[in-house]
DNA sequence: TCTGCGATAATA
DNA sequence: ATTATCGCAGAC
């Protein structure tokens, strides 16, 4: 089955029902120079706009959370810790679209271009290493601010999301989100149930818990 | 495999 | 000052 595009109205829901949904869906770029690398998309995480003090978008639109605020369908990409770009797709309802509302990719399984992808991260070593966290996937993937604002639909620089007819797990992985201060209490989190990409330690991959002994 | 820590700069 | 992170060192 060829991938095919994700549908704009694919976005347009609470970014609560996006993420699980994002699953096993295709995080694709294509560069200018023909050299695709994509990945299949195996961790999310939902940030619900003003109502989550998790979110960028909490305290109302700036320069930097902008493409949040604009239609569903699109990359927001921002910049954080002094070095690492980090990948959002841009959701929300038809009447809370302006709300700011989001799903951060935190991991992909490589699956195109994957020589390309060790090329951009020399760190890592191994293969599983190339895309188990948000940072990697970007710069695995070649993302950064100038593709803040791509329209995964038309895929007009490059970047879309596609289809190959993979279903979400029937049953995902849910956690709290990792890494935030504020918001931390809710499960908005979803992951490929031990899926070996999936970013951190064990307990938090969903990793199947080890038989106990006779 | 897991935990702890420093790097590094835009943002508010 | 804080940060939606990463990679390395060191312990097990």
């Amino acid at each position: 089955m060829p991938p095919a595009v994700v549908a704009r109205g694919f976005y347009a829901r609470d970014p609560r029902a996006v993420a699980p949904d994002l699953l096993g869906k295709l995080l694709v770029h294509d560069s200018p120079d023909g050299v695709r690398r994509s990945g299949r998309i195996v961790e999310v995480e939902a940030y619900c706009g003003s109502a989550d003090p998790g979110s960028h978008a909490y305290r109302g639109e700036t320069a930097r959370n902008r493409t949040m605020f604009g239609p569903p369908g699109h990359l927001y990409v921002y910049f954080t810790y002094g070095m690492h770009w980090c990948a959002n797709v841009v959701t929300g309802d038809p009447g809370e679209s302006g709300e700011g509302l989001a799903v951060l990719v935190r991991a992909l399984a490589p699956v195109d271009g994957i020589p390309s992808m060790q090329a951009a991260r020399p760190a890592a070593r191994r293969v599983r290493d190339l895309c188990n966290g948000p940072g990697k996937l970007c710069q695995a993937l070649g993302l950064d601010r100038s593709f803040d604002g791509a329209d995964l639909v038309t895929a007009n620089q490059g970047v879309w999301l596609a289809d190959d007819g993979t279903p979400p797990p029937a049953t995902p992985f849910q956690t709290t989100r990792i890494g935030l201060s504020a918001g931390a209490e809710h499960p908005w989190r979803w992951c490929v149930p031990g899926d070996p990409h999936v970013s951190g330690p064990a307990r938090l991959r969903g990793a199947p818990t080890p038989v106990p002994g006779p």
